[in-house]
RNA sequence: GCCGAGGUGGCGGAAUUGGCAGACGCGUAUGCCUUAGGAGCAUAUGCCCUUGUGGUGUGAGGGUUCGACUCCCUCCCUCGGCACCA
């Protein structure tokens, strides 16, 4: 008895759409809850069952709260400005806007064929120009507040994509878009001071309900380190160092400096040629040379001179090596060869001194401070000095300016007089352009377009240009959590209450793809909005959870080149969307990464098939009852615990359960709601039949009743092993329950005529006697 | 190397958080039904043996406990991230 599910999926969806089913009133008195999906790149492919996976989880735990008395907003938009439509448009002439319509209106097709409870009056689209106005507003803030300056600096350039990149973009010194290796090149820069905010994006993370992996990513980009800032004296000049571990400073037995430093230039040493050849060819080493050369160091002794150890006096010698970088500390270290596994390397392979000065954290080898503790060395040798407190982070300002077409305008007229003048008749709107080409130069090909880059300057009336570099993909997605609150408002980017109402987000679903890209950038421009008063919270995202990849069946990563990716379009039709649904919730924990399984999916769908044919009689069996009211107390405590897949275990069991028992017209109603978070088509369809005229949407989480059993099934082990079991009433004691037991034949066997040492007695549970030891 | 997650049948995975290991699904086997089955239904299904009131079993080894997949120690392996950040 099969059920037909393309008319009644269909039937329903229809119903949802014209009764605005799930339009959210943000004015309600209810408590609020706000579950949101990182929100898709329109891309050409639509979507695959992957992306879906974490739509169905957030949209079941939103049917799920709502059913449970919660308001909940629960929106969907579009990341909408990337590289693909370009690339597509400089291929084919094809505005972007054009394509991404196109891809818009077929993945809103298709999250609506699954039946997910989007309130689609809230959609947006970042590369709309009333939503984009808002993203250069927030620019203008940060421009305003110090924290977007333009720089001339050496950035990484990938050659195909011909833009620049953040260090976040760069993945084993490759393009993260499209895997080319990057190249250092000169350009004058929009970046964002990120790094000021280090130490809140790190104090955050105590706060927030997140994955510790993630976390600790971004813990570890961010690079905290705590240590020491002194000199060392070369000749009649300084060198300042950073260190963590001053307390081996006896251990120093060379200096190193990177080969961009600036003192090679103001010093005299003797082999002025070779060195200069060593800095030559370090910098034109690649990223990825770098890396590769990480096991064999190189460098180069600065002849004839020596620089002197503040400690004690010690002269030591002087090195340019490629090891040590220039943008972190000082760009010059001290080198402890006996405590520093990169020193030590080095320090083997030129043959340089080494000295152990700590031994069992005890310092040793070193004069006066001999003894001490290395924790209690560290203060006593900077105070010794008179060393500064220094704290590091590797974390670098983002890189903000992109050579493109299809990102938003930054708002910025660079005036000669002036300099950098903010453009305040926003949105400034993204303008048409002949060619979508990337220019190479370190223009975006909007440079071509005279008559939009000649401007006048707002503060002088003098000639002025606009900017002509667009901002990256990152620069949406940053605030949109925002936006869905208050889509259409005009005056401001979100209203005052509303944000004060809604904020943070309750729950925030996607990929760990992100952990220290838009999850590190979102961070930041929260925290400044909350800095200077927009924001209400410190936060954007109270609790997150990744979604585990679904892989392909030969369990590989799903791709359009290795041709094994599945379209939800396609199980749909074949199997109807409740059925993918259920099966991409019950193929296991959805954190975790699972091979898609063609047999698994007809599987739940025969469950379907079951429940769909399942006899509803007058009455339910009074087992029934108490059956059904504990599994639906047990399916709300998975649900809490955003467990999915066993919920479903559970109604699988049911099944069985009934098929020996009455299922009566009141179960069966509650079985219904309760599944309408899982299979709302099949849940509404079914509930319309059992004579119900007001959707099942509308109606209330069941409450229970749980009673107490009369029965319990008892465990009986002898020294720890299973040799019994029986089912004793609840009324029986401890001390009847252990003569009963006593009784039984199977356990005097094993009892023999061995003393009895202690009895273990779990109630309900299990008794266990425990015997004297022979 | 460092950080994070994990290791349970032929496979995906359960286990009320220290109390019946392997729920549920897939696969497989046997039977029923069928003109037919890549449909449906029923039963069985961790491994071993001498087939029992048996032994053994959650990556390996040790420990705590009446009792360990679960807690502690040592080690191995897989996946993800970072990687010369002093």
């Amino acid at each position: 008895m099969k059920y037909d599910f393309n008319k009644i999926e269909k039937k329903w969806q229809d119903y949802w759409e014209n009764n605005n089913c799930y339009k959210t009133d943000t004015n309600l008195d209810k408590p609020k809850l706000y579950v949101l999906d990182m929100f898709p790149y329109p891309s050409g492919e639509g979507i695959h069952v992957g992306h879906l996976k974490g739509y169905v989880a957030t949209d079941i735990y939103s049917r799920y709260k709502r059913l449970k008395g919660f308001n909940v907003l629960h929106p969907m938009g579009w990341d909408a400005f990337g590289l693909p439509a370009e690339n597509y448009a400089i291929k084919h002439g094809i505005h972007p806007k054009i394509t991404t319509k196109k891809n818009i209106d077929n993945i809103k097709r298709q999250m609506m064929d699954a039946g997910l409870s989007y309130d689609w009056d809230r959609e947006i689209n970042t590369t709309d120009k009333d939503y984009y106005k808002w993203t250069q507003w927030i620019f203008v803030k940060l421009f305003e507040n110090g924290l977007a300056y333009k720089k001339m600096l050496p950035i990484n350039w990938c050659p195909s994509c011909k833009t620049g990149l953040a260090n976040e973009e760069v993945v084993d010194g490759k393009c993260e878009r499209c895997g080319t290796l990057t190249t250092k090149k000169d350009i004058d820069q929009w970046v964002l001071k990120i790094t000021d905010y280090a130490e809140q994006l790190l104090d955050g993370l105590d706060d927030i309900d997140w994955p510790d992996k993630i976390k600790e990513m971004q813990k570890n980009w961010i690079g905290k380190s705590e240590g020491f800032e002194f000199d060392f004296k070369i000749e009649d000049k300084l060198v300042s160092v950073f260190t963590t571990r001053i307390d081996t400073l006896f251990g120093c037995t060379y200096l190193v400096l990177s080969p961009e430093h600036p003192l090679v230039d103001e010093i005299n040493f003797e082999n002025k040629d070779e060195v200069s050849g060593y800095i030559e060819k370090a910098k034109n080493k690649s990223e990825r040379e770098r890396i590769a050369e990480v096991k064999d160091k190189t460098g180069v002794e600065l002849k004839g001179i020596k620089a002197i150890n503040p400690i004690n006096g010690k002269e030591v010698p002087v090195f340019i090596a490629d090891y040590v970088l220039s943008n972190y500390g000082t760009g010059a270290i001290m080198a402890v060869p006996a405590h520093d596994e990169r020193d030590y390397d080095f320090a083997k392979k030129y043959n340089l001194e080494i000295t152990e000065v700590v031994k069992d954290d005890i310092l040793i080898n070193s004069s006066q401070f001999n003894g001490l503790t290395s924790e209690k060395a560290k203060e006593e040798i900077g105070k010794h000095l008179g060393a500064t407190k220094k704290i590091n982070y590797k974390l670098r300002d983002w890189l903000f300016s992109r050579q493109r077409y299809w990102g938003e305008p930054i708002p910025i007229i660079n005036c000669s007089k002036c300099g950098p003048v903010v453009e305040t008749n926003l949105p400034l709107e993204l303008p048409e352009v002949e060619k979508y080409e990337p220019t190479g130069t370190g223009d975006s090909p909007l440079a071509g377009i005279e008559s939009w880059v000649n401007v006048t300057c707002p503060k002088c009336g003098g000639n002025a240009k606009r900017e002509t570099n667009t901002m990256p993909q990152w620069a949406g997605s940053c605030w949109y959590y925002f936006r869905y609150l208050d889509n259409k408002n005009d005056d401001s980017f979100v209203g005052k209450e509303l944000e004060e109402k809604w904020l943070p987000v309750d729950l925030y679903v996607g990929g760990a793809e992100h952990a220290v890209l838009h999850l590190l950038y979102a961070r930041f421009w929260h925290k400044f909005l909350f800095n200077i008063g927009y924001a209400s919270t410190k936060e954007p995202f109270y609790k997150l959870r990744n979604i585990g990849l679904v892989l392909a069946y030969d369990g590989q990563k799903m791709s359009k080149s290795k041709g094994n990716v599945v379209s939800p379009d396609e199980v749909i039709k074949n199997y109807g969307a409740d059925t993918l649904r259920i099966y991409e919730m019950f193929m296991g924990p959805f954190e975790q990464a699972i091979q898609w399984n063609e047999q698994g999916l007809k599987g739940v769908n025969r469950f379907l098939n079951k429940l769909w044919g399942i006899e509803v009689k007058e009455e339910s069996s009074p087992e029934v009852v108490i059956y059904v009211d504990k599994m639906i107390n047990r399916i709300e405590n998975e649900l809490e615990k955003m467990k999915f897949n066993t919920p479903i275990a559970f109604l699988m069991e049911f099944i069985d359960f009934v098929s020996r028992h009455d299922l009566g017209k009141k179960e069966m109603e509650k079985i219904l709601i309760v599944f309408s978070v899982f299979a709302p088509h099949f849940s509404e369809e079914l509930w319309e039949r059992l004579g119900n005229k007001e959707s099942i949407l509308k109606q209330q989480w069941p409450n229970v009743n749980l009673v107490e059993d009369e029965e319990f099934s008892l465990m009986i082990q002898v020294n720890g092993k299973l040799r019994d079991k029986d089912v004793f009433n609840s009324n029986i004691s401890k001390e009847e329950l252990i003569e009963e037991v006593k009784k039984r034949e199977k356990i005097k066997k094993w009892i023999d005529d061995k003393e009895i040492e202690d009895i273990v007695y779990v109630p309900k549970r299990l008794i266990n006697i425990v015997l004297c030891a022979e």
